[in-house]
RNA sequence: GGAGAGAUGGCUGAGCGGUUGAAAGCACCGGUCUUGAAAACCGGCAUGGGGGCAACUCCAUCCUGGGUUCGAAUCCCAGUCUCUCCGCCA
């Protein structure tokens, strides 16, 4: 969410910023609407003023103005909040400026490559898909969803699920004992203003998987992501600056309808509509946003380093990132069977933007009350992790070698194999 | 599901129709004292918005939304949430 009172100040640096976006939006409605706001609010205040001194006087002679001021009064409000909705639909519907550190352009192609890590694994033979290999082994059962559920859902069954359970605590393990994180079991049910708070509403509605829970006036969505429960943990908070960073860290499942997305990824359980993933938050002081952004990612790298899967880092570009993102990592896993690398995380900084958005505040070394910064980041999308296991590890008879990092959480398994 | 109680500043907590934007305490910031710290004492300290270069000033806000009144934190209605008791239940 944008602060109209710097882009009105910085009007052509505001502009300059949504161009990095790609973005085509007219400013001068938005300063229309600013000015027309701010005279009512003044014609306003001017009554509102001259009414408080009646009642102040208690002259009884002039009560009958001051109503006569009451009925003029509601009028300019009603005019008054209805241009300043406007105002804050346009302007809550405006992406996070990107840093100046990432790279311009329009859609991935002009994305960054940091790194290669990992050594891209040489298959003798023709290396199958993560579904053929599944299915195969009798333990992801795409058709089996179909029939209870619907597309883009699977059954995980038997030693994969096992995986699945295994990749999970792994992951958890390693962010609450090596990283500092907190683990954290939410709520998988967010309100609006909380979906609102993220950035998730209300450009995305679309996306969001809405559920009737009772008959209460705010409305109810399933996470897409335990970014949005996670980060509102601090949702109108004034926290202690000795309380900062804030690390947490959980596994839940995510829905997203993927609308949009017709056509892509049908097969497999790469693009899914559930599917758990290991999140982490941060919430710093704004000026550590990219420091954390770094640690959060070589946290998240990590954890692929140890499954030894081959992946690179990517910097995102202006047009690439998320609603809410002011510089986004993204890593990619490789998938032996696509013969190309797919995203497995994405660790990203937002600045204070979500931070206006919530209204969550710290005290800083000033006493001054300020936005905290806030991050978000993969650690890892688990589904994906098996699916890069399944491709990366497998042999030529289907079986697939467990990562030894993996074994104690399996029950010392080395190997996933049909019966 | 039934019956009650409550929601006030960063926190705790008074106030229950008219200088109350709001007592008091804690926390925090500045000062005196101290070799330094603690204690004690003095002072400061809510948020959002409008106007002004600024000192400053105006408006709103005591859970949310309506209503009564010249005037509402205080009265009325609706909603949300929290707590206690009873019932049901993983």
């Amino acid at each position: 969410m944008h602060n109209i009172k710097e882009i009105r100040t910085n009007i052509e640096g505001f502009k300059k910023s949504l161009q990095k976006r790609y973005l085509d939006l007219n400013v001068d409605v938005i300063l229309e609407l600013d000015e027309k706001n701010r005279k009512f609010i003044h014609d306003k205040e001017n009554l509102e003023k001259e009414k408080k001194e009646i009642s102040k006087s208690k002259d009884k002679t002039l009560f009958e103005k001051s109503k006569v001021i009451s009925i003029e009064i509601d009028k300019i409000s009603k005019l008054q909040s209805d241009i300043k909705n406007k105002l804050d639909n346009i302007l809550s519907s405006i992406p996070n400026i990107p840093l100046d550190d990432v790279p311009l352009g329009k859609d991935e192609s002009s994305n960054k490559e940091i790194l290669q890590s990992g050594e891209i694994p040489k298959f003798s033979f023709k290396p199958k898909s993560h579904y053929e290999l599944g299915e195969k082994l009798n333990m992801l059962d795409f058709d089996l969803a179909t029939k209870t559920t619907g597309s883009r859902f699977v059954f995980v069954k038997d030693k994969l699920a096992l995986l699945e359970r295994a990749l999970s605590n792994f992951m958890l393990d390693m962010h609450t004992m090596k990283n500092d994180y907190k683990e954290i079991s939410p709520p998988l049910i967010a309100t609006d203003n909380t979906m609102f708070g993220t950035g998730q509403l209300p450009k995305f509605e679309n996306d969001q998987f809405e559920i009737k829970l009772d008959d209460s006036t705010d409305r109810k969505f399933l996470i897409p992501t335990a970014e949005v429960i996670l980060t509102n943990i601090v949702k109108n908070k004034i926290i202690e600056k000795k309380d900062l960073p804030m690390r947490m860290v959980a596994s839940t499942p995510c829905f997203r309808k993927e609308a949009g997305s017709y056509g892509k990824d049908t097969k497999g359980m790469i693009r899914q509509h559930q599917f758990y993933k290991v999140e982490m938050v941060s919430i710093v002081e704004n000026d550590n946003c990219i420091s954390e952004l770094e640690r959060m990612t070589n946290c998240a790298t990590k954890i692929l380093d140890l499954l030894k899967l081959p992946y690179r880092k990517i910097m995102l570009c202006t047009g690439d990132m998320g609603f809410s993102a002011e510089m986004t990592y993204d890593i990619e896993v490789w998938l032996p069977s696509e013969n190309k690398y797919r995203e497995i995380s994405s660790c990203s900084s937002c600045g204070s933007f979500q931070a206006r958005r919530m209204k969550a505040r710290y005290k800083n070394e000033n006493n001054e009350t300020v936005f905290v910064g806030t991050l978000n980041g993969s650690g890892l999308a688990v589904g994906r992790t098996l699916v890069a296991i399944l491709e990366n590890y497998q042999q030529e008879d289907g079986s697939i070698i467990v990562p030894k990092i993996l074994r104690p959480y399996m029950n010392n398994m080395e190997k996933i194999d049909k019966i």
